[in-house]
DNA sequence: AGTGAAAGGTTAGACCA
DNA sequence: TGGTCTAACCTTTCACT
């Protein structure tokens, strides 16, 4: 599972551009195309690449609002609690965190309507949440769409 | 600019799977796959489709820490040292945000050692920046790779 | 807006160095 | 590992609906 640098260069050009033919990535890594085929199906079966993903707009799909909510969650709850945050398919990561929080929850809604009735009607009546706090997402300043490899 | 079913059914399979073929796409839709390719082309060019990703796991690539920081930014400097901030690879994303936090980002290091330096040496002299708080992530409980459609 | 057909390009698998 | 070959498949364009 340990990468060489072809590796890393296939892996670039994917992340750029999920798309590209991988003869197009042979062209430019100088490498046949039936080596880059075979690498990358090696990096999938890895798990090195988990998948390809079309980087959707929220807001051409009716989804103009975004929220990080922190919780902090009651000792010796949190599996449950948070499986029942995951089953909200408006969720869109979950991460534990040390300090303030326990888990930073990131969503989105169609518009603030809809952002309170999941908060106070869907969230809040989850059991084992001691405290959360909503921060409202204004915009998205940066977003990258590549690890630095 | 405005999607009908047939354009969400294909944001569908790309999201789920952005290499997945045309022909593949316009079979399980039921449509031809030059009518996949003009519509998929459309939404590119619209906007809705920003790009595809290849989806690598970070510990593959030795991005073993992530960490997300709240930033609270001086009045009427925010856009100066938004900008410094995002020079740094290991930034992920900048999120403006409303509460606690003028900004959260999220960034990857190679190991605690790496965040140490990023943290000390390289943002802690960007200038504008009130207060900090560092979450580190511990753990990903969960990522979703499709906006709800 | 959607289709079928055709030319050209791509992929995946077997096999070789 | 990496490369070549090839059949099957996919993409893209275009004339027609």
């Amino acid at each position: 599972m340990d990468l060489d640098d072809t590796d890393r260069a296939i892996l670039r050009e994917l992340q750029r551009n999920a798309r590209t033919p991988y003869s197009e990535i042979a062209r430019r890594i100088d490498m046949s195309s039936a080596t880059v085929h075979d690498r990358v199906k090696r990096m999938e079966e890895e798990g090195v690449i988990r998948g390809y993903h079309a980087d959707i707009d929220p807001t051409a799909v009716d989804l103009s609002v975004e929220a990080v909510i922190g919780f902090r969650i009651e000792q010796g709850r949190s599996s449950e609690t948070l499986d029942r945050l995951e089953d909200l398919e408006e969720v869109q990561e979950v991460l534990l965190t040390t300090g303030e929080w326990d888990a930073l929850v990131q969503l989105v809604a169609r518009d603030t309507n809809a952002l309170r009735t999941l908060m106070f009607d869907r969230i809040s009546s989850i059991e084992g949440v001691e405290r959360t706090q909503t921060m409202v997402v204004l915009g998205h300043e940066y977003d990258a769409t590549e690890l630095p490899l």
